[in-house]
DNA sequence: GTAAAGATCCACT
DNA sequence: GTGGATCTTTACT
């Protein structure tokens, strides 16, 4: 049983491997927080809520929990612990390892201006991260233990120091907004920036 | 059925 | 740094 905010942490560093078409796509995780209901009021499953949206927290740690906010954006979580602990980690930006051309198509960059620096905005955010890895609500349930579409692999070479913050953009939360509970991989350009207040 | 808000992104100043 | 776009989900009148 892994604590949800030891789990983020964990994460970190990990490999995404994507399958499209036979196609791979290979993303590092570099950003991450975790969310943790019930107590949590920055979590969908504050107080147990439950809805046809949040039902996904009630699994078992290694499923997915997708969700669109502000419309279009697909945000993708991995539940920790128990099915009977509505816990999960929010996947907010990866770094690009293999694959860049399909996520350039999946992001619609291909009209875009292309300028060295810009390669960054690709993947830097948790809705960009789930439009690179082509995730819709389809994936709610998936067992990345099980799945032949979207797996995790360690990558035991990786090093790097890890960053914590505040959540970002959960300030109706009141005191848990306050929480430590994001974490970043140093010093890597994917890392969405850093909160306003 | 209708309204209001949201774990965001993008363009623009 | 600021504000609009945009549409799903939820909670009401």
């Amino acid at each position: 049983m892994t604590d949800v905010v030891d789990l983020a942490q964990k994460l970190l560093g990990k490999k995404i491997v994507r399958i499209i078409d036979g196609k791979y796509i290979i993303c590092r995780i570099v950003e991450t927080e975790a969310y943790k209901a019930p107590e949590d009021k920055a979590c969908h499953a504050y107080n147990n809520k439950k809805t046809e949206k949040t039902k996904f927290f009630w699994q078992i740690g290694g499923n997915l929990y997708v969700y669109s906010i502000y419309g279009n954006n697909m945000c993708m979580n991995i539940t920790a612990s128990d099915a009977d602990k509505p816990e999960a980690v929010l996947i907010r930006a990866v770094e690009p390892i293999r694959g860049i051309e399909i996520i350039k198509k999946l992001r619609k960059f291909e009209n875009k201006k292309e300028t060295p620096g810009n390669l960054k905005t690709l993947t830097d955010g948790p809705g960009k991260t789930g439009a690179s890895l082509d995730i819709d609500k389809s994936f709610n349930g998936v067992d990345l233990t099980n799945s032949d579409k979207i797996f995790l692999v360690d990558d035991e070479e990786y090093k790097f120091e890890v960053g914590v913050s505040k959540r970002i953009n959960i300030d109706y939360a009141e005191e848990w907004k306050d929480k430590l509970w994001r974490f970043y991989v140093l010093n890597n350009v994917f890392v969405s920036k850093a909160p306003k207040k």
